[in-house]
DNA sequence: TTGTAGGCGTTATCAA
DNA sequence: TTGATAACGCCTACAA
């Protein structure tokens, strides 16, 4: 039974239909779905007569109904660890940034590091029929993956290079950097490397990061030492409670290496307290190049990671594939390049 | 002309229909439609028969035909001034927490602290017939403001207590926290009170930190001096930049009241460099607890914000609206409570 | 260049 | 409790 005269041409919601618009310029709705998408297809007295009408009553289209009809979709769906963290926000805005240009939309939400949560989340996205995924973290279940196989859109992991892409990949490679940033302490002449990572708990990139180290230790000939590898939170506490941890396990480290977020601002500080030399005592050296750590005194060692390129090349990507059908594009790797910056603390 | 055959029960997209669901299961969609909205309108045994065909197929509902067909939605847009800031992403966490547990969505944008970029984002998300609003801003155009109230759906600003609200306000009040902290640093003696804010141009919350600033002046019995009100950027360099302004303009300045970001930390740190003793040259304090002034030394006094309150309430608030139609919740303003906290840089 | 017809996948409504 | 039907508002396909 119909649930509205279709004849009523009246608005009930606020919201005119396009229906409206099409009998107020006194053509059909198609002309009026041509005006607002294929302007050049129209000629413009009847452009004009509708963009009047639209002004008039103060159409606004209807998305849900024009995706559902289409079935293209101008939504894309982002799903971060956590999204109180500041590391991801330049990437973010990266991706959000690119995507607002071509009147994309984002739809964020977080997964507190839980793979199941990501399912689930992925499931909730693929309702909404978005038309693109990015997917921060590179461990999913296997349900997560067979969903967005046979979904077919196209997806964009970015945290990490993980061994098996689910689709594309934009990131920098978390193993790389870190095995720079210890070969970089080597050649500096520090023995005693010790190494903090955020929790590994599906948390590949911290797992990657510490392969890294270990690399490069035995590039380096150094022999590996469990009580110098320590996991812990977030935070400049949590930076702080390392830095003791280790000076008292390991009194004969030289050099700490801070794989993730401001630990090693938290660690520095932790050192001033305790009247320890940066770096005489130990060095000190970082993950990302946070505002902090260049303000300190010492000027943390850092590597410089390319978190807003990741967001800006994801989002064109996923462009290509979603606008274009770029099909080429379908499971290319994009190796981003990041940077050693050496500063007063090693 | 049909786009499909109306029979054709295979999947082209990967995606099923209710219709193929329906079909396997022997039923109707509308039985199958209750089996996943109104789980107690149905008989066990249907219910089990359609569960049973929903999971055989990996059928997954079309939320934009959901929501079309229902005039219903469950996605909430949010407008930020800037995503990399990382004094909203708590607010953020708190809306995204929430809202995730009733299968609500956050669409997000910034608008890049311009107000027709605003309304263009209000624009697009209302196209996107959003059930709600967040908008951190409470600077709007009068066009997006019409068009807010035309749609009907619940809004709530968050960044500022207005003093004309679009509808909801869940926010502290800027100039009542600037006050107060204004008036600690008077009783604690100081009589030469510079204040450093962001730059106020089409933000209202730098503006009433300068007038809650003023305020407390006149309280105090001190007389104003535009030398001692400053504007800057975001950053620690902004920061620094800013107590070198005041201390050679004003040298007679003993407190420095910076009421933005982590412009404070920055002013500590180029007060270490320049061997100005904090407090005892100059006291600093802050806007804002953010965990690094806790942790540098002198930690800075600051203001504790109930940042992820905000987001939490606010999320409450617009799915009352929303779920429970909770009219009388229009208009509706929540002033959440702020602290000063006391610490050495005072 | 413009219009007609019908379908996109779901839910409201009413009848059984 | 279940089902048939039309409608949500737009766009694809085709015809004029």
């Amino acid at each position: 039974m119909p649930r509205r005269s279709s004849e009523d041409s009246s608005k009930r919601n606020g919201s005119a239909r396009m229906r409206d618009v099409a009998v107020r310029a006194g053509v059909s709705t198609m002309t009026v779905s041509r005006v607002l998408n294929e302007p050049g297809k129209v000629s413009e007295e009847m452009r004009e007569r509708v963009l009047k009408a639209v002004r008039e009553i103060g159409y606004l289209p209807n998305h849900l109904a024009g995706s559902l009809s289409s079935n293209r979709s101008t939504t894309i769906g982002l799903i971060v660890p956590s999204i109180d963290n500041s590391i991801y926000t330049q990437t973010v805005k990266g991706l959000s940034e690119v995507l607002k240009r071509s009147g994309f939309q984002l739809m964020i939400a977080e997964s507190g590091y839980d793979p199941n949560e990501e399912e689930e989340l992925i499931t909730v996205f693929l309702s909404h029929r978005v038309g693109g995924l990015v997917l921060h973290s590179t461990e999913h279940t296997p349900q997560a993956i067979e969903k967005i196989r046979k979904s077919g859109i196209p997806v964009v992991e970015n945290g990490n290079i993980p061994k098996e892409p689910l689709d594309m990949v934009v990131s920098y490679s978390n193993r790389d950097a870190s095995y720079a940033m210890t070969m970089h302490l080597g050649r500096l002449g520090y023995r005693k490397i010790a190494f903090a990572s955020l929790y590994s708990v599906h948390n590949d990139r911290s797992q990657d990061r510490l392969k890294g180290y270990l690399a490069a230790l035995k590039q380096l000939g150094h022999e590996p030492d469990p009580r110098m590898v320590l996991e812990t939170g977030r935070g400049l506490a949590a930076g702080a409670e390392v830095v003791a941890r280790v000076m008292q396990s390991v009194p004969e480290v030289d050099a700490l290496f801070c794989a993730g977020e401001v630990l090693a601002a938290g660690a520095l500080f932790e050192c001033q307290r305790r009247n320890w030399s940066v770096p005489g005592r130990i060095a000190l050296a970082s993950f990302d190049d946070v505002d902090l750590l260049r303000h300190v005194s010492p000027s943390i060692t850092t590597l410089r990671l390319p978190r807003y390129d990741i967001g800006e090349r994801t989002a064109r990507i996923l462009l290509s594939r979603i606008i274009d059908g770029a099909d080429h594009l379908r499971g290319s790797v994009v190796d981003l390049k990041f940077e050693v910056i050496q500063r007063e603390s090693t």
